[in-house]
DNA sequence: TCATTTATTGACTAAATAGTTAACATTTAG
DNA sequence: CTAAATGTTAACTATTTAGTCAATAAATGA
């Protein structure tokens, strides 16, 4: 019997290499033309490939949707790090601005799919997709609320707090075209990251009373 | 010769009356299918009209698409009011924060509109529309300059203050899916309207410098 | 080697859909 | 009243596109 989970073989290559430059194309097709936009010929040419290879290694367009859908959350999930307790307010604030200014600048794409999808309505997100934000910010919220009530940090809501520092770092991934304009440049440079984390910082503690 | 500009006569009315509610379809339809994916079909079922007298009405679906994206930028012009030089700091930022939520509860298809289109890398605006914001954030900023010269203010980057109130704010329009989740609520109340509003001016004002 | 599994791809099909047309209805204004 | 303009709509057409299929090639392992 032939082994199955074969990965490191010329086909397990071919497999993983094939996949991956689907993904990246759709990934690209989906933000520009929307999921209905997007053909499986065009990413089939992004790819530089034929359709029909395509469609062999994912069974139909919804499935290449899913799987770039699952790509940004799990990437996500690990890049924007954590809120640790033992860091106080100042320290996790801090971190967590500087992850998420990083994520936006170094993968706009994957915020621009989630934040599509959640305009759309998170028509294809599962529910535990859809509700596990909701105990990321629950548990989050009750740290910066302990923080509050000791005294470490300024009596915001922490909800809105989280919402202002998600919106206001995202938004260099999503309205990456109008900020560029708006800046008068082609792309981002290395400078960009560093100033608007060390705004967002500043102006965000200061918002917390965490700085004057 | 009949009147062709008779907008009060039956004729004109039903012409408004149907151009309205296409428009309004429409919006929903691109918002929740994107472009592509909104049928023309799809559009005229939402609006009670079979599909030929859609088409009549707009020579064809881009026309839609163009007919709303105007629609929703005339809105924002409008609603989004200005910043006076003459109210000061603290005034100028509490009524753009003010206009802004109340844009986003009330309107939150126009703010959705225009954030696909701008994560989609603005195809479909014209160039004025693509600028328009550039000369419109370098003549705020020169406002936020002066005031900060003058020590009215704290010296913040005047353009990513202006990032800052935009996303924060736009983001209960746009985000309005996963806002309500994480609130555990099925829709928005006019208590959040000023919950939000207290807290961004507030946290906003305090990150100028406008208040301890 | 050779049988089996995996990968490749052109050609085809069925369904969806934008836009047209032409016939008919209503409104308008003189 | 009547002719012109405007509005209404079913039926049709041409195109696009997702997904299938079958024939072929390459890799794998015993």
């Amino acid at each position: 019997m032939a082994e199955k989970n074969n990965k490191s073989g010329k086909q397990g290559q071919i497999r993983a290499q094939s996949q991956e430059k689907i993904l990246y194309s759709a990934q690209e097709e989906f933000i520009i033309n929307g999921y209905k936009g997007a053909t499986v010929q065009s990413i089939a040419d992004r790819a530089g490939l034929p359709k029909a290879n395509v469609l062999y290694y994912f069974k139909n367009k919804e499935n290449i949707y899913h799987a770039v859908l699952e790509q940004t959350l799990n990437m996500w999930d690990q890049a924007i790090g954590d809120i640790q307790a033992e860091d106080g307010p100042k320290v996790a604030i801090e971190k967590f601005i500087a992850a998420k200014v990083q994520m936006s600048f170094n993968h706009p794409s994957a915020s621009k799919i989630y934040a599509m999808e959640i305009i759309q309505g998170a028509q294809h997100l599962k529910d535990y997709a859809r509700t596990y934000l909701r105990k990321w910010v629950r548990e989050k919220s009750k740290l910066f609320q302990q923080w509050i009530d000791n005294g470490e940090m300024k009596g915001v809501d922490p909800v809105y707090l989280i919402f202002l520092i998600w919106s206001s770092t995202q938004h260099y991934a999503d309205f990456e075209t109008q900020v560029l304009t708006v800046m008068n440049q082609a792309d981002y440079e290395d400078e960009d990251i560093e100033k608007v984390t060390a705004f967002l910082t500043d102006f965000i503690l200061r918002g917390c009373g965490l700085k004057n």
